[in-house]
DNA sequence: TAAAGCATGAAGTCTTGT
DNA sequence: ACAAGACTTCATGCTTTA
């Protein structure tokens, strides 16, 4: 390939710290690529102009479009780009925040409510709209959206404040819904006679017993009509997402495009020209995600369809991963040795300790946290309270917590969690990858569980091995502690030229430490921060390297991942937002090296 | 100060029972 | 067919400990 040849050859490698980085004053994530430059519509963009089509067929909608034209002017097509994905993607697309609520009656405290409101109503998404409201203003809308009628909502603020909380709210709400309401001592909120309060115990026995029923029947009503109001807000919420017609769908099981020793389905995969390598590019995140996200990532990514494999296939624990990429997918092979499939095969040693009622044979998906000493010392004290087989109840626990925190037997009654160094090789690292260097324990467990399993996507890369016989230059983005270089290393491709894009120090420190020691003749650049990768310096680096064969990474799931109780914001969270940096350094790449 | 411990569910999908 | 239960999930933020 002709940008391959101007490839300098120097075994130096090169540094550059944060600090030393260029300061891109546009740190958006669509700052002035250089593809999309080419689409900027100087004439109109009306509904039918190319402006208008070019973003319809990135998939938003045409209302948003066109309101998005509108506000950001025509010629600037990064700024209606950012308003686009800002404002109105998936999760907060369009016809989720016209949301409107069923009841429409009209009346004076409704119409102040709503004029108050009227403009912001428009997008509950928006944070920075909604961050100037007061807080009954952001409960009213709470409410609205869920559904409840303005009446209701209205007359709960004024008669609950506005420092009730939500659900304290809904109580009220569903309390009045039944007519509950006119009897304030059986209302939570309101109830001083509620099991526990004080005037409860000078109740009288029959009137207690009256009131306890009384809190029975209309605890279950409002349970129900709760429920009934919950999914009629899924519902209606459904039906508003469907208009989009999701088309990504998991397949189940999770076997992607076929599996080594495995009868290569005939499958019609398609990948736009635009799309087709080189230079290659493989995108990685997690199968499960908010429903729509891999939509959006589809779509973005020449709507090629993913590939969702469980690397339950390729080791002895699961890891459910979509992946996006435009590979050739005949003629793969895997990495050897093949890794024991099994939990027994990969520690023989538990095999002793092992219970009849444990059946695992997999482990779950290895994540960042491992679970403590307590629990494993209060599993031990559980099991020796009982001589022989413990309680089924007992054994219940024991396997929840098993499971969750993919503990082995090792001794008697003695779960334990995986070793560091046990979860390096289950990855397809090399033992002791993450260790020393000043890396602690739990650094190490965090960056082994935010990696890719090596062995799978090393069979998706074999493809390559044919093509590159005299060494491949990577651009990793995201690269943690190197899943993709490991991989292609350990295919025996040389890594010619890699540019390491990754923002932990720790990380970094771990490829490096792994590059050195493997004595590789090629040059590791690193970049810490892929925001500040600009077009500019990725032009600088093309020119300096020869342009890159494959762009590789997995953008952050902490936004996306079931596990996240606190932020699972779907695509726009703070950290998996950055896939829109992927899409957007594969352009710049793609249009450099002359693709585009 | 850094590392380890620990409490914190929802959102899906699949399975089972009626 | 439907409801109810089972199962899994690249985590975060606060507190305690060394």
């Amino acid at each position: 390939m002709d940008w391959n040849d101007s490839s300098k050859s120097s075994d130096s490698l090169q540094w550059i710290g944060e600090d030393e980085e260029e300061v891109n004053s546009n740190t958006v994530p669509f700052h002035s690529s250089s593809n999309f430059n080419t689409h900027e519509a100087s004439t109109s963009a009306g509904p039918h102009s190319s402006l208008f089509s070019y973003f319809v067929g990135m998939g938003f909608s045409k209302n948003m479009v066109v309101k998005a034209i509108k506000e950001n002017g025509e010629g600037n097509t990064n700024a209606i780009l950012e308003t686009l994905l800002t404002y109105s993607m998936i999760e907060k697309s369009p016809s989720e925040c016209e949301l409107i609520p069923y009841d429409t009656d009209s009346s004076e405290s409704k119409m102040d409510d709503l004029d108050q409101l009227s403009d912001i109503s428009s997008c509950l998404g928006d944070e920075e709209t909604i961050e100037h409201l007061s807080d009954r203003e952001k409960k009213f809308l709470q409410l609205m959206d869920m559904g409840f009628p303005i009446d209701d909502a209205s007359s709960a603020l004024e008669k609950c404040g506005p420092d009730t909380s939500i659900m304290e709210l809904m109580d009220f709400i569903s309390a009045a819904q039944i007519g509950k309401i006119h009897n304030p001592q059986l209302h939570p909120i309101l109830d001083e006679n509620k099991p526990g309060s004080s005037n409860f115990h000078t109740t009288p026995d029959k009137k207690r017993k009256k009131l306890f029923e009384a809190e029975e029947r209309w605890q279950k009503k409002v349970d129900s009509w709760r429920r009934r109001q919950k999914e009629s807000y899924k519902e209606r919420k459904k039906s508003l997402l469907h208009e989009d017609e999701e088309t990504v769908r998991v397949p189940k099981p999770m076997k992607g495009f076929g599996l080594p020793n495995m009868q290569m389905t005939v499958f019609n995969r398609k990948i736009p020209s635009e799309a087709i390598g080189p230079p290659f590019f493989y995108f990685e995140n997690v199968a499960l995600a908010p429903k729509g996200v891999w939509d959006t990532i589809s779509r973005f990514l020449y709507d090629i369809q993913p590939e969702f494999v469980d690397s339950v296939y390729f080791c002895a624990a699961a890891r459910k991963r979509g992946y996006i990429h435009n590979l050739p997918i005949q003629n793969r092979f895997p990495l050897q040795p093949i890794p024991p499939l099994t939990i027994q095969d990969t520690f023989p040693l538990s095999k002793k300790w092992w219970p009849s009622w444990d059946k695992r044979t997999k482990f779950n998906c290895l994540n960042t946290c491992t679970a403590s000493a307590k629990l494993t010392e209060r599993i031990k004290k559980a099991l020796e309270s009982w001589d022989g087989e413990p309680h089924p109840k007992t054994q219940k626990y024991i396997l929840f917590e098993c499971k969750k925190w993919n503990l082995v037997w090792v001794g008697k009654n003695r779960a334990a969690p995986l070793d560091p160094e046990e979860i390096e090789v289950l990855m397809g690292f090399p033992k002791h990858h993450t260790r020393g260097g000043g890396t602690s324990r739990t650094e190490r467990f965090r960056s082994l569980g935010n990696s890719f399993q090596v062995d799978t996507v090393a069979f998706h890369l074999s493809v390559l091995k044919k093509m590159f016989p005299h060494g491949i230059s990577v651009l990793s983005l995201f690269s943690g502690i190197g899943g993709a270089e490991v991989a292609l290393h350990r295919l025996g491709i040389p890594l010619k030229n890699v540019v390491s894009v990754e923002i932990s120090n720790v990380n970094r420190n771990i490829l490096q430490s792994w590059w050195d020691q493997t004595n590789q003749k090629g040059n590791l650049i690193h970049v810490a921060d892929v925001q500040k990768l600009s077009i500019d310096r990725l032009e600088e680096l093309i020119k300096s390297l020869g342009g890159f064969d494959l762009i590789i990474g997995g953008s952050p799931c902490n936004n996306l991942t079931g596990s996240n109780r606190v932020s699972r914001d779907g695509l726009q969270g703070e950290q998996s937002i950055l896939f829109y940096e992927y899409f957007r350094v594969l352009n710049d790449v793609k249009f450099l090296m002359g693709k585009v």
